[in-house]
DNA sequence: ATAAATGTACTGTGATCACATATATAAGAT
DNA sequence: ATCTTATATATGTGATCACAGTACATTTAT
């Protein structure tokens, strides 16, 4: 019978897609912070209405993921020195805390995973100009293969609320970079971020071999040198 | 002019109003698990329009405060005594951390705020009949005044999630429990209930004294005897 | 008497309109 | 030329209507 082939194509809700879409733009670093967005020109650029482009915002705006400024202006968040090093903070904690409960529970699906996404890695390390983009989306990915190997929902849920805040930071630090520094600047550029990504190694290596402390630290010290690299690139805002 | 003394009546969003209302009556437990409630009926009850209820609902289901069920019927969820146990071991996590970022902050005014309503608490609990919604509540502020001391705000924001989850449950197993048990099988309740509060004495005492490692310790134990005597009621569903 | 069909009253979702307000543009006066 | 004022444009918010479902009771046919 057909039935049972085809998906049951159960139509999410357009607030639904519409949420999806702006989550993935904002994590993936298109949009910048600053930048404002309206509900009739982003609900035209989707083709849909107004209505659940209302309804995906205001719950953008609800993880903090979105702000609303003066004026009711809907835009992505800027982001202060201490903010985002109170943000680092909470993930070293939470993230550590969920590869704690990740590495008893781990089986051979995960490390399959974890291992095919960390070889994609390296490969576009090695790369002559690697997709900083793209490795961004690796090391996301890679991230949450640990994380959900935890068989902890609630959790990850809070964690990603974390992420869709660094997201918008992470990638536009990398793209405005690019333009910021000249051309010797820029190898530099990656080579620090080459060698700050590159704890992954450690870190893999420390899940497969199921070195709970070791893992967790390892983490911890990409999770605050990648930290420290945004920091000091300078393209947070320094008021309080 | 009448202008400059009235009061700027800056009015918040009527969602936000909403929200705010749902959440309140959430957390002190006066929707049960289970409980269904229509976007036009709570509008008319709150003698506003659809539309706000629709935005405020929508985003406590996006806080899995509330969740949408099969034919799309908005309910406060269930739970389940593993998703219980998981929001537990997320708390003591995440709580714990925030008590020991906020030991070293603490100032007069933090400590004369617990302190008032250390005391508050325990006046409550020495009456004959001891109102439970209200211990509940002070509890709240209680662990919340602490939590503040930590000036992380996107932590707080963090707890307060799962404190919006585990709200319906504290107060559900208070109120459904004392229609359950019998007469002397309720005095055993409330004992066992005190027994398990009274823990805030020694965090109380803990954290006035600085002294960071025990007042973790302190609230770790507050929290997983409070899970403890809730799983042991029998309020949680079995199934997973 | 039982079961199938139908109707009715709900549900959330999406579109569209009305409104108050803020921002930018342009016109006017000094 | 510059500052003020007025108009126009665009913004988010809220109300209302239309629609596609679902649950349940009533009715009808077997």
């Amino acid at each position: 019978m057909i039935h049972e082939l085809v998906t049951p194509l159960q139509r999410q809700t357009l607030s639904g897609d519409v949420y999806e879409q702006l989550k993935e733009l904002l994590m993936s670093g298109r949009m910048m912070p600053g930048q404002q967005l309206s509900l009739r020109s982003t609900a035209d650029a989707l083709k849909v209405s107004v209505m659940p482009v209302r309804e995906a915002t205001q719950r953008l705006v609800a993880e903090k993921a979105l702000e609303i400024g003066p004026g009711r202006v809907i835009r992505v968040p800027m982001m202060t020195v201490s903010q985002f090093r109170e943000i680092t903070s909470i993930r070293a904690n939470l993230e550590g805390f969920a590869t704690e409960q990740a590495c008893p529970r781990m089986n051979e699906r995960h490390l399959d995973e974890i291992e095919t996404l960390n070889a994609a890695f390296n490969d576009e390390l090695g790369q002559d100009n690697p997709d900083g983009t793209r490795l961004i989306s690796i090391n996301k990915d890679l991230h949450f293969a640990i994380y959900r190997a935890s068989e902890m929902p609630m959790l990850l849920q809070l964690i990603e609320i974390l992420w869709l805040r660094i997201g918008p930071i992470l990638n536009y630090d990398l793209r405005s970079g690019s333009k910021r520094l000249e051309a010797r600047a820029i190898s530099d550029h990656h080579t620090r971020l080459v060698k700050t990504l590159s704890h992954h190694g450690k870190f893999v290596k420390a899940i497969k071999t199921g070195d709970m402390e070791g893992a967790k630290a390892a983490l911890k010290n990409d999770i605050e040198n990648a930290a420290e690299f945004i920091i000091s690139s300078g393209t947070l805002v320094i008021s309080d």
